[in-house]
DNA sequence: CTAGGGTGTTACCGGTCTGTAACTTCCAGC
DNA sequence: GCTGGAAGTTACAGACCGGTAACACCCTAG
């Protein structure tokens, strides 16, 4: 039982978090309810009382996966109050930790992936907070003087997806290893421009 | 039954080449063997003659995508032979229309993202084959006179495979749309150096 | 013409999946 | 102490999964 999180909390909470724990690890048609459910220290019928499928289960975990990422942007304006280059160096350093810690990349791109159906429910909530994450690294861009804000934002995005997807292919000692220096660089060279 | 690929030829064949081609769509915990020979024509006996199981189809048809993928290589060398700078800005052009032309990525990154146990007999073959496409790109780049040839490759690398999974996430009109222009300044920062 | 290998057909095994029904147990608020 | 709602339990439905057995067929090489 390597998945347990089996704090005395309300169901809900317990499931959600350990929903998402799991299809992160497992993917998510790799891991069925029963066992979430079971990881939780509950049962089906107090999981299908809570969400109403397992498609919206999976949208809540997205969901509030986003949400914990969200926080981190806090994190960078607490320590570095209205510099906003210093709050892009720091956007760095923490994807870089973030993939140290984790092979398993992002739980969006990773659903996405998964999810084939083009019409399923979980890939507009994908589509939105990607986008959401886009707009916020585009602002701090600009917020930080770039010239050509949309476009660096664009590549430091391509940059980390591909070392968090590539991770998983061919390991941390992969192309992946090069995402610090690939990204410093690519700021430099948009600055001096 | 869009999947249909019923020419005459050998079973095993077409089983091959319909796995393949249904894998990319549907990915691989997608689609079942039923519907894979059903598509191709025939029955699950035929298939498991000739595949020992279904991890093992997986796994040729992988090395099938990567042999199809080593024949662009050789495009590369037949239309500038002996020039690899032009040889690396085909690669270029040729990973941007393979971008538009279909949205759903590379099959061993998606195969990585889907396989998630650890000890899953294809993840071996995805990161070789990887490995290779790899040592591929460092090559070409070094031959076409690029100082730091395996930092460029790396990102070249990066933004390639960053781009092919952010188009699954947030479709063509993302940052991947803006593919070409970041790799061809890419290259012409590293050949100034 | 015949033998034999590749192929097709049908049925089945044991397991897993999402989702539900009916019932019991527990516990907090009155 | 009683009550009402949340949570747990058991069993089940219906579908799908990977994989196998037994047998009929067809077509080509000799």
């Amino acid at each position: 039982m390597t998945d347990g999180v089996a704090e005395r909390s309300r169901p809900r909470d317990r499931i959600l978090e350990t929903a998402q724990d799991m299809f992160h690890k497992h993917g998510i048609k790799g891991v069925g309810v029963d066992a979430i459910t079971e990881a939780a220290g509950t049962n089906k019928m107090t999981l299908y009382r809570h969400f109403e499928s397992k498609d919206e289960l999976v949208i809540e975990c997205l969901r509030a996966t986003a949400a914990k990422a969200s926080r981190i942007w806090d994190e960078f304006e607490a320590q570095h109050p209205g510099d906003k280059l210093a709050q892009l160096h720091a956007w760095v350093q923490k994807a870089s930790e973030l993939l140290s810690a984790d092979s398993r990349g992002c739980d969006m791109a990773n659903a996405a992936v998964e999810l084939t159906e083009t019409d399923h429910p979980a890939r507009r909530v994908i589509k939105e907070l990607k986008e959401a994450q886009r707009e916020k690294l585009v602002a701090l861009c600009r917020d930080a003087g770039i010239g050509q804000a949309e476009l660096l934002a664009d590549t430091l995005s391509l940059l980390l997806e591909g070392a968090r997807v590539s991770m998983q292919s061919v390991g941390a000692e992969g192309p992946s290893a090069q995402f610090v220096r690939m990204a410093e660089s690519l700021i430099v060279s948009f600055r001096v421009r």
